[in-house]
DNA sequence: AACCTTCCCTGATGGC
DNA sequence: TGCCATCAGGGAAGGT
């Protein structure tokens, strides 16, 4: 699930490597997640300078000569540069982690993408779940801004601000845990950053958005970013299948202090933390440290016994 | 408009 | 051992 983090470390990498070089050739599979007629996209891609990569929420942005090429990697969507002078690997699963990794592998059923470079490296994109998504825009002005105009804030940057921040709240009667979801609130922020955020400004994620108080709303906006940042640090959280572009797992999974740890204590105060449903996703957190408070409490639970 | 549910998709996992 | 149900979840689409 390639969050924020786990997409601006792809990017990182990848920029590194690849910018400057000229797309000389294009594969591709049959998948439904192609926004484009493969025909026309070959046509138009190839022979094009990769001048840089950017990111908008979890779309990175290939900036060609005369398109941007936008990818989302949906859940299981792997962007890795494939070296010929080096030998492949098979994909393995960690013994003990169960991570699964790959210092670099060659096309398999699951690569729906390949870029040939001139330097003969080759960007492999793969796609297990076939989530993702791959459009072709031609670059004219506005045309980036309009394919991302459903995105909300974006973090780091100058959008993401206190008064936006309120303001999308405003009126909302949604579970907070749901509003993080949301795209359009604050891009970039997914499942597992969600109850990271949470935890970390001690928000229950059920807690309802016009319910929370001002403090708690500028806890939660200081948490995203840090969260966020905290994730990059780490090169982006491996929970199954998350590499980078060197097919490397990230560290970030072992600094989660929720995601996953249903049963485990508490880092905070040794509670053993509990998972519920909250918009249909697993929602992780601690009931001690992240309390359904007053009234709401006594709703909540009354709201249980009802048949 | 806001909010909620369903669907897409495959591999890992657990029960029997 | 093998089979089957269940689970993971981002975002589009459809419904209320």
């Amino acid at each position: 699930m390639p969050e924020l983090p786990e997409v601006e470390t792809i990017r990182r990498g990848l920029d590194k490597q690849v910018r400057g070089s000229v797309i000389s050739e294009i594969l591709l599979s049959q998948h439904r997640g192609f926004q484009f007629k493969k025909a026309a996209f070959r046509t138009a891609v190839q022979g094009q300078l990769i001048h840089r990569l950017t990111r908008r929420g979890k779309y990175l942005v290939f900036e060609l000569d005369h398109h941007f090429c936008i990818f989302h990697l949906g859940m299981t969507g792997q962007l890795t540069l494939r070296d010929p002078s080096r030998e492949d690997v098979p994909f393995r699963r960690h013994p003990v982690t169960g991570l699964q990794r790959t210092p670099q592998h060659s096309a398999d059923e699951h690569t729906h993408l390949q870029f040939v470079l001139d330097n003969d490296h080759r960007i492999l994109f793969r796609d297990v779940r076939k989530f993702g998504k791959i459009a072709l825009l031609r670059r004219e002005k506005r045309t980036l801004e309009e394919f991302f105009s459903r995105l909300g804030l974006e973090p780091f940057t100058s959008t993401y601000n206190l008064d936006h921040f309120l303001s999308y709240m405003n009126g909302r009667r949604t579970k907070v845990k749901s509003l993080l979801l949301d795209q359009g609130f604050v891009a970039g922020v997914g499942n597992i950053y969600a109850d990271e955020a949470l935890f970390e400004s001690r928000i229950h994620p059920s807690r309802r958005v016009h319910q929370l108080r001002v403090y708690e709303k500028h806890a939660l906006f200081e948490a995203i970013p840090q969260v966020l940042e905290k994730g990059i640090r780490f090169g982006g959280t491996s929970i199954r299948d998350f590499i980078n572009t060197e097919g490397e797992a990230g560290d970030h999974q072992q600094q989660l202090n929720v995601y996953g740890r249903q049963g485990q204590p508490c880092r905070s105060c040794d509670t053993p933390l509990e998972k519920i449903v909250v918009s249909q996703r697993g929602t992780h957190f601690c009931p001690v440290c992240q309390p359904l408070r007053g009234s709401s409490r006594k709703r909540a639970l009354a709201k249980d016994f009802r048949p």
